[in-house]
DNA sequence: GCAGATACTTGACCTGCATCAATACAGAAA
DNA sequence: TTTCTGTATTGATGCAGGTCAAGTATCTGC
């Protein structure tokens, strides 16, 4: 964990149309450069908070990509959720005070910390940005909902199909390639998180690798047939 | 759907500690009492609000029980949680300004209105029940990351048996019995929640009920060996 | 280069739950 | 009371995905 103690500033930041709310004046962004205290840089395999962790800050994440998880008392784990840069982490402190899950960083990562008491004050004196932590959360609620859809209904081909598009499309948004992507986390982390084995997340890629929808190589996929993994499951077409 | 057009009060509400921030002096209590706007009667079988309504108000449980849910467009349909007295509906609709799922009665309710401006202006004013506002949404964050272990990792009896423990204790916390309960909702409902078919939900009932852990009779259950519940999954103790 | 560790793939077999189907039960209406 | 309708139970059978196991690929450090 390493501080740095040069002031950080999201007015100047080119992702703060992912993590800021839109259409703020230069101003109205300075001031809201105060929410950020600092960054925090976490490398490889190191966990941003566990579960139990007083929880004192949101981070948004600069760069790298995180998972989020949870485990039962006999050890089984769940991945709760992928996260990348612009997104925001640790909302799931709040209730208790204390972490929920563990964030674990898939790749070094730097995030931005959010001191919470900073971001409640500044969301009483700017309305635009309470709006936006709102839904911050709210879009987690959501998303939550689309993962138990996933998991109580879907099937494997299903599951893996919504999960590629779901990252390609978020990786589309922050300009990378909408058919080819670098996977960051091993196959078991992608079977925790769609509630599958890691065998059965290798044979759906390879199935539809026979079927010419991708092409896979260890962690480099590239999605030959855009349509034909849609027509298997699009997750943006819900009712 | 009905409107009453008599003033409510949250001041002298008797489950105002379950969904108003604790410690507020009568007072403040008073002042809260404009967040919410009106009452509305839902009955049995009726939804609070379907997945496209565009979203207003959040609405605060006093009597009944309701069940939300979400579908894929080929019509499957996921139970995303059963809500009671006390709690608060309705979050998912902060995101995208309209509603992300169907909110249905399942039994006659009524429900506060809290129009969603009037809460946000409120919060602003008073930092308790800001704080509170986040709390309610990231309790649900974690709720739901609860939902994804049971439907990500947990065996059928395992997941029912969770799903009562927590009823029960829900319950529990609101004044009624800590080992009888009716459900409110079909065993397809439960099936639809905990990602199983409505026979297997039965059949699990069954076997609990012929080793003599619980007793069943349609929707009347009672819950003879708690601890024997628990030691199948205890939902509470997560590490 | 090699050795060891970790991640991934693939095959063979097994099982928990789904599916299909028949029957029973309970509440509502006639 | 009977009938109707929605709901619940239980049995028989099948299969998607889990489990176990062997082998391969990739990366790191020496």
């Amino acid at each position: 964990m390493l501080l740095e103690t040069y002031k950080v500033a999201c007015s100047n930041c080119n992702l703060r149309e992912l993590c800021m709310p839109i259409g703020l004046s230069q101003e109205e962004l300075q001031k809201l450069d105060d929410v950020v205290a600092t960054r925090r840089k976490v490398s490889q395999g190191e966990t941003l908070y566990r579960n139990g962790d007083s929880f004192t800050s949101l981070y948004a994440i600069r760069t790298g990509f995180f998972k989020t998880c949870v485990s039962s008392q006999d050890g089984r784990e769940q991945v709760t959720g992928f996260q990348m840069a612009g997104e925001i982490i640790g909302l799931d402190g709040i209730t208790s005070d204390h972490h929920n899950c563990n964030a674990v960083a898939l790749e070094d990562a730097e995030v931005c910390v959010m001191p919470f008491a900073n971001v409640e004050e500044m969301s009483r004196e700017f309305p635009v940005l309470q709006r936006h932590v709102h839904k911050i959360m709210s879009r987690e609620i959501v998303r939550d909902q689309g993962v138990m859809m996933l998991l109580g209904n879907m099937r494997a081909e299903e599951r893996l199909s919504a999960f590629l598009l779901n990252l390609v499309q978020r990786l589309n948004a922050r300009g990378f390639s909408r058919s080819e992507l670098v996977l960051r986390m091993t196959r078991e982390e992608i079977g925790s998180y769609l509630g599958m084995k890691l065998e059965t997340v290798s044979r759906t890629f390879s199935k539809f690798s026979d079927e010419g929808i991708i092409e896979v190589k260890q962690r480099w996929v590239k999605i030959l047939k855009p349509d034909a993994l849609k027509r298997i499951f699009d997750p943006d077409s819900f009712c």
